[in-house]
DNA sequence: GAGATATGAATGAACG
DNA sequence: CGTTCATTCATATCTC
């Protein structure tokens, strides 16, 4: 009997953080490094990476051309949202990469608890040398979860955008100042993954810039 | 959490009968209309059909592969009967569509009681204007239970053959005169769904022709 | 209501 | 790339 592989948590967070990102096919060589990345937290081929790709490419142009067409039959049922009485049943886009944009506000619950906790496996991944791969790790710590979420950092090298998963979502923002209410709207702020509020000034633009490699959480202060 | 659909008992009987008619991997347009006409017994997707086909073929092809092999294991394993005690208990082809031949004679009772009854679902349904669909509802009477077990009409349009489901087992017979003794053997009559028993020659043949639509069930004869 | 089973759903791996 | 198969996960159902 063969045995397939079965993605990490880890792997999983950072193969759909680089799908999401725009690359969702890419070249042997960047499929090579990829590979690299997620060796850190469990063996994996280079034809893992390859049929994962493909496999995400072609089901989620699937379940893109059912929503299509459930759309055409009746315009009335919500898109991306499984029906459970009434209509049509129509897998939408996966759970785990529900692209709801950073800008959901409220409904947002952040218990940040540190250190790794039931499903996400724990590794001791060292720094990346960051020699010739396009990604690297950068984080010393443990990934944790968050709202029961798996919350991982890494950055892209040769850029200045941090890229990091908040409760499953993954998230690029430039270094420096950054405009809080343009970006995120109101009544929303972010917190350090040690739970400190980051100040802002009174034109809600963050008085320092994100730390490269921290990652942080959007917390709705609509009840303050 | 998302809660799966669980397929009501008379679109379970459809899809076994399609599946059992030969129809075991539907094209994608006959997938649409499968659950067309699914849909008149509850709420289900393309998705729903298509998992369940897939899950279905599987399935029973694992299940003939263990029948195999046990057999090759141990050949006086009578094939097709679970064991009890001992090795493996293998379960085989699904009972709802036991294959076995019409043939079998005796040991049947088929105390028809009409209407639907304990775990049958009532639903008014229409009758489908049969208009692009493979499969269209004819009987304007409810599903009804027959020996414990759900009985349903379907007629496949375009085609010779009537499809009645008599005690689970979907059956396929031609338009026109039927020669009992040689499809069903001898000692077995057949009787319709209204309790009145079919008329046949001193040949074992019947006199008329089975009515399209019509459910019929078979008895033994062999007490008299 | 805990374990066993049935089965809908998901997905890695492959085929054509 | 679309489709299919094999395996696994998750949950509804059943039984004691």
């Amino acid at each position: 009997v063969r045995t397939r592989w079965t993605p990490k948590p880890e792997q999983i967070l950072i193969l759909e953080s680089i799908f999401n990102s725009g690359m969702v096919n890419p070249p042997k060589e960047d499929t090579v490094r990829i590979r690299k990345l997620l060796e850190k937290f469990g063996a994996v081929g280079d034809a893992n990476v390859f049929y994962w790709f493909q496999n995400r490419r072609s089901r989620s142009r699937r379940r893109q051309r059912q929503l299509q067409a459930s759309l055409m039959a009746d315009p009335r049922a919500a898109p991306g949202v499984t029906q459970q009485a009434g209509g049509r049943v129509v897998p939408h886009e996966r759970p785990t990469s529900s692209s709801s944009s950073s800008t959901s506000s409220n409904n947002s619950t952040f218990p940040c608890s540190s250190s790794a906790s039931s499903s996400a496996s724990s590794y001791n991944f060292v720094m990346d040398d960051g020699s010739d791969d396009l990604f690297s790790m950068i984080s010393s710590q443990t990934p944790f979860m968050c709202s029961s979420h798996l919350v991982l950092i890494i950055e892209c090298v040769d850029s200045g955008i941090i890229t990091v998963f908040i409760d499953g979502v993954p998230s690029e923002v430039p270094r420096g100042p950054i405009d809080m209410r343009a970006m995120f709207g109101r009544n929303v702020m972010l917190v350090h993954s040690s739970g400190e509020l980051l100040p802002v000034n009174e034109h809600g633009v963050l008085v320092q810039s994100l730390q490269m490699g921290e990652s942080y959480f959007l917390v709705s202060n609509s009840t303050t």
